[in-house]
DNA sequence: CAACGTATACGATTGATATCGTATTACGTC
DNA sequence: GACGTAATACGATATCAATCGTATACGTTG
C-alpha cells in the first residue's frame, strides 16, 4: 500500500478549515468562509482554493450534487488528532509517548485537568490488566 | 516586544538538526552532517545552510572564534519540546491540553507509561493544592 | 430566454523550505 | 609565504504553502 491514514498532515490552514467542518459538519464554501471570518481575514476564493487542494489530497470529501458543493471532512477530528500527536512524539520527542504527555504537564496544570487525566488514566489501567 | 521565546518554531528540518545538538552538545558542521548522515542522506551543504539560516533566526548560537563554526541549540530540548506542545494545543485541540494529554493515551498505552504519569501527576497534585 | 448574482475553476504571485553546486576564504604545514 | 585541505559564503533551483484576481459556468427569475 501507498498511503498510510495515518500520514494524515494538513498544513496550518487547512487545518484551520478543518476546524471548521468538524463543528458545522458538512458545509458550503460560503458556510465555511463566513465562520473563518469571525476570526481570520481570509478571501473567500482563498478558502475555496484550499478547499479544492484538500479534496485533491483526500484530506476532505465533497458532494457535487448540488450547485454550490458540499465539503466535509475525509477523517474524524480524533483520527486527525491522534495522527499529529504521533508525527510530533516520533519528530520531538524521540518516539516516546510519555515522554510527550509528561512534557505536556506542567506546573500551570489546574487541579480538574489532573482529575480529569486520572480517571483515563483509571479507566486504561483496567483495560490494560 | 517583538519575539516571545514561546515563538519557537523549527521546520522539520531544523528540528532534526536540533536533535543532534541537543544530542551532542555544541558541534560543528561536520560533526551534525556525520551526525545526521547516519539516519538520512543530506549532503555537507545543506547542513550548513540550514545551520546558518537557524542562526539568522536565533535557533542556535555559534562560537566563531575557531576555524569551524561550533553550532549550539539556542533553546534547551525541554522548551522547545513545550513550545511545540503550546502550538499544536491550540492549532488541534482547541486550546484544550488535556484534550491533548487524553488523546495521547489510547489502548495501546502501557501499564509502565500509566505508572509514570500518574507519578507526574501526584507530584503536580501536591504542589497545586 | 436573457441577465444578474453567485459558484467554481484557473493561473499568477509571494514567500518559505529544502537542497546543492560552486566560489571564496582561512588554516596549517613545509 | 605558497599550497592544499577543508571550512564558510553565496547563489540557484525546485517544491510547497498561502493568497487572491479574474475568468468562466451555472441557475433562478423576471
Amino acid at each position: 500500500m501507498a498511503h498510510d491514514k495515518s500520514e494524515i498532515k494538513p498544513t496550518e490552514a487547512e487545518l484551520s478549515l478543518l476546524n471548521v467542518l468538524w463543528d458545522l459538519g458538512p458545509a458550503t464554501v460560503r458556510e465555511v468562509h463566513e465562520k473563518i471570518s469571525l476570526s481570520q481575514k481570509t478571501g473567500y476564493t482563498t478558502v475555496l482554493k484550499i478547499l479544492q487542494i484538500m479534496h485533491d489530497k483526500n484530506l476532505v470529501i465533497r458532494d457535487e450534487s448540488k450547485r454550490a458543493h458540499v465539503y466535509a471532512a475525509a477523517n474524524s477530528q480524533t483520527h486527525t488528532q491522534s495522527s499529529l500527536l504521533k508525527d510530533l512524539i516520533t519528530k520531538a520527542f524521540g518516539g516516546s509517548r510519555s515522554n510527550l504527555v509528561m512534557r505536556a504537564l506542567d506546573d500551570s496544570t489546574t487541579k480538574q485537568e489532573i482529575e480529569d487525566i486520572k480517571t483515563i488514566l483509571n479507566k486504561y489501567e483496567q483495560e490494560v490488566s
